[in-house]
RNA sequence: GGUGGGGUGGCCGAGCGGCUGAAGGCGCCGGUCUUGAAAACCGGUUGACCCGUCAGGGUCACGCGGGUUCGAAUCCCGCCCCCACCGCCA
């Protein structure tokens, strides 16, 4: 959510920032509306303030009189009763007038929400303008040592690389088919060592980040509210992208969502409440299941584990005070932490800096990490792929955009009083499967078993290769 | 699923038609006292919105929505949530 003062202000600053995300708003339209909308609360203001004098300057007469008539009788009685039927006439009919102006008042409020809602955070201005992921940016590349991705994995290593979908099946770490049976397309079932290592990754991140690096290990709930949806940002334009739980239609008293990332539920712990300075900034990571229903993807990397509907996700979100050179500070931070985590996997990776174009609604940066996948990318002469970057990771900065929505403040020494709205940022740690992709084709040796990392061998007992059985 | 109890400010908790934006306590901030601290005492301490260049003025909010009333935290209706006990399940 935007601030509608600000929008008020500089109603250009969101045109433009709209436009070169490419999302259509009318903000013409809102302004209109807002206008209109305040015009009404200082009318009803006003008329508020009369009844309100009435109700203290009448009211104890009223009770005087009332008195009288109980004692009184006959025409004595009459005229005291058509003196109360009088004071109680002029409130009467302010309430009257009053109810009418905010009936029309409140018509105004929900297209305006609903209009506020879809008003996308303008990309800062170093955020290079461009209309689709095709406009990111690099920003670097690291690989291990001995590995370059630039010239491809059968340079660096000496053979041929087989794509982690051969791989896993024939070390018997995946069962696509059994998978889809159970749940329909873009469904997988892990097992073994395919399971063990998926697990490894999580926890191995899990730890990697909290004894590391100091962020709370938290769980939090993935079926959620609608209102956490809203509150993070990802309704109403991903609402699409969500599988929805229809309670109501049974009895319940709402419906529910699945959520797409810990993110919602770890955005939504602090909702409503206003936290005091000291407590930032808030550190938090939680590794949930992620559920999405990737409408609109259809066709597209429909082969093996790269788009799935369920996956696991450890997530690190940083709530800190709304100050631009902090929030930009754990930006960087957040994103040195997955490249040091990915250092630890010796998977080789590239930072991009996304385009306006590629943002989404909520963001005001936005820089992907990207793993070089062996397995992906155009086909070579004899039909084999020739490798490509695949993105495992996303870092987004969003100043106040989410906690605005979420009712998410703070006090303190530096806001001189004020409570003002925390600032958000989130950022991967580890996704898996997807994560399981370039971990098994970058390490794979030639006689098709699998290298585990140094990292993660303690956490499958030791293990150091992923052979045939 | 059944029965009962309850949702009030940062927290606890009183109020149960006007004198209540809300007693009292805790916490927090400032002051007096003190070599310093503690204690004691004094004062302050909810949020959102609107009008206004400022000073300032106004409106709303006691879970949410509606109603009764000249006037609602207080009465009525609907909804949501929480707690306790029982049942059922893990």
């Amino acid at each position: 959510m935007i601030d509608l003062k600000q929008l008020r202000d500089d109603p250009d600053r969101f045109k433009t920032g709209a436009q070169r995300k490419g999302v259509a708003v009318e903000i013409d339209r809102i302004l209109e509306l807002d206008a209109k909308r305040r015009a009404f609360q200082t009318e009803i203001d006003a008329l508020r303030a009369e009844q309100n004098k009435l109700a203290k300057e009448s009211g104890p007469k009223i009770g005087q009189l009332m008195g009288q008539i109980k004692k009184a009788s006959g025409t004595e009685k009459d005229a005291l009763e058509k003196q109360a039927a009088e004071l109680r006439a002029a409130p009467a009919r302010l309430k009257e007038k009053i109810q009418q102006l905010e009936q029309q008042s409140q018509g105004i409020e929900p297209d305006l929400n609903a209009l506020l809602l879809q008003v996308p955070h303008p990309a800062d201005p170093d955020v290079p303008v461009g209309k689709d992921a095709s406009d990111n940016v690099q920003i670097r590349a690291w690989n291990p040592t001995g590995f370059d991705a630039a010239k491809g994995f059968q340079a660096s290593k000496g053979f041929a690389p087989k794509t982690h979908i051969e791989l896993m099946e024939s070390l018997g770490l995946v069962d696509f088919e059994r998978g889809v049976k159970i749940a329909g397309s873009r469904s997988y079932i892990l097992k073994g060592a395919g399971m063990r290592l998926h697990q490894a990754v999580l926890r191995y991140a899990i730890d990697f980040i909290a004894d590391k690096h100091g962020f709370t290990p938290v769980s939090v709930p993935v079926v959620v509210r609608e209102e956490c949806m809203v509150g993070t940002g990802f309704f109403p334009a991903g609402r699409e992208q969500t599988y929805h739980i229809e309670e109501s239609t049974r009895g319940g008293g709402y419906d529910m969502f699945l959520t797409g990332t810990g993110e919602v539920g770890l955005m939504g712990i602090h909702a409503d409440e206003i936290l005091d300075e000291s407590q930032l900034p808030l550190k938090m990571a939680t590794v949930s299941t992620c559920f999405r229903r990737e409408a609109g993807a259809a066709g597209r990397d429909t082969a093996g584990l790269y788009r799935i509907h369920q996956f696991d996700k450890v997530e690190q979100v940083v709530i800190c005070k709304a100050d631009e050179a902090e929030s930009r500070a754990w930006h960087k931070k957040m994103i040195a932490i997955v490249e040091e985590l990915l250092q630890s996997l010796e998977l080789p990776y590239r930072l991009l800096q996304c385009c306006t174009g590629d943002l989404g609604v909520k963001n005001a940066d936005m820089v992907d990490i990207e793993c070089w996948m062996p397995g992906r990318g155009d086909l070579d002469k004899s039909g084999r792929p020739t490798g490509a970057y695949g993105e495992t990771h996303s870092a987004s900065r969003l100043y106040d955009f989410q906690c605005r929505r979420l009712n998410m403040r703070y006090k303190g020494d530096s806001t001189e009083g004020k409570t003002v709205f925390c600032h958000s940022l989130n950022n991967t740690v580890a996704a898996s499967p997807r994560i399981l992709i370039p971990l098994v084709e970058m390490h794979q040796q030639a006689d098709g078993s699998v290298r585990i990392p140094a990292a993660l061998q303690p956490y499958m007992g030791g293990m150091e290769v992923i052979c045939h059985a």
